[in-house]
DNA sequence: ACCTGAACACCGTTCAAGT
DNA sequence: ACCTGAACACCGTTCAAGT
């Protein structure tokens, strides 16, 4: 007897396997465990499937992470407004990366993997375009997009670097009260210039330094007109 | 009968461990079999011990990164003339470090690991004394200094990336050149800007790219003065 | 104090075998 | 076509035992 050719309508728990229920999981994985607890037995666990079938989907653990990004900053790019001025949506797309990184620390060594894999293009691109809103010349628009890119997941990464290696319970007023205390501590004569910025580590605010930088670079761009 | 206080001279080949010898075999090994060839049998390897030995003098596989990171950025820095104009030692410090990275490629990650660590720290230092030197208002120091090192060790990493995942036989001219070629073959309504900086993508030079945008913050801060 | 090397508890990936 | 699960070839780290 022939098989009927109507299913019955999969439930969210025995859907058949599929590239983009795995990249769920793993995003899921990824934000509740870490960066290393992002495993195949573990996300085949989640799946309720056997390790090896995950690579019918999938080439290989970098894939699979390559895959997470694109996912993550999609979804997050898709989210910010582009009706805005050039310079309001530069800084919204650096606050949305920003948090998304902060958010998902392990995207952060992901993007940093090069301007060859498409999480990293989405973000140029919607960059690029800003800058050429911006009106600067053509030659220069490579330049100060990349400029803005490398700026932005720059600090993002360092930022997350912090959440991604320290205990969670502490607090971030803590971390940098503790961490301005290390920074007195050093030897004043082979670091005068951290000493004395220390008590400004410890009042900063991420988000304010992230676009002062951004602001910063904006201005060079308008100056070189 | 007493152990003789005179040892003879220890040859290279079978010196004491020491934590020295370590760090300096796994920046050997880090350079030549990449990111994931430092292992810690390898390593044993290398220095004729065993693997468990090397906990004697390394608490674990990241502090020996760390050390490593501290090594290398440590010499590099010391090897920047320092008697310059200010914006021409911020531009030596970005270059050196941006070589660094590039003929370390396992550096970039390390750098991207935050602020905490020495590595980084020397790094800020250095950037921001010539930031002081440069004549910026105090409360505007921290945030220049920030701003430049999160774009250095930003561009420096994203560089490195693409030495770390080619195949070692390809040149950067045939590299730039297909790469320029998909950015051409994306698709037109989702990547107008990429397409469009294609042909720059495809002539830049990474140094040029690197001090054009140290000069576009040192701009930023300029006009903020 | 320092080193040895086996052992532990894992990994990513492959692959014969199943359906 | 897709999935299973054992097996392979590794890891970092620990630790009793040696010197």
């Amino acid at each position: 007897m022939a098989k009927p050719k109507v299913k019955r309508a999969p439930g969210p728990r025995d859907e058949a396997l599929s590239r983009d229920r795995i990249v769920a999981a793993a995003i899921e994985l990824l934000d509740s465990v870490g960066d290393d607890g992002l495993t195949f037995r573990a996300l085949a666990a989640h799946l309720a499937t056997g390790a090896g079938a995950i690579y019918w989907h999938v080439a290989s653990k970098h894939d699979l992470l390559a895959a997470a990004s694109d996912a993550v900053v999609a979804r997050v790019l898709a989210a910010i407004a582009s009706h805005a001025t050039p310079r309001r949506a530069i800084r919204n797309i650096a606050v949305g990366v920003f948090e998304a990184v902060d958010a998902h620390p392990w995207l952060g060594p992901q993007l940093a993997r090069g301007p060859w894999q498409t999480a990293t293009l989405q973000i140029f691109e919607r960059i690029g375009r800003q800058v050429q809103a911006l009106g600067a010349p053509d030659r220069a628009q490579f330049t100060a997009a990349s400029a803005l890119v490398s700026y932005i997941l720059g600090v993002s990464d360092q930022n997350a670097a912090n959440g991604r290696m320290l205990a969670p319970a502490v607090d971030r007023a803590t971390l940098l009260a503790s961490e301005a205390a290390r920074w007195n501590a050093l030897d004043p004569d082979a670091f005068p210039f951290l000493r004395k910025v220390a008590p400004q580590l410890r009042k900063h605010d991420d988000r304010d330094e992230l676009l002062a930088g951004v602001d910063l670079i904006l201005a060079g761009i308008a100056a070189a007109r």
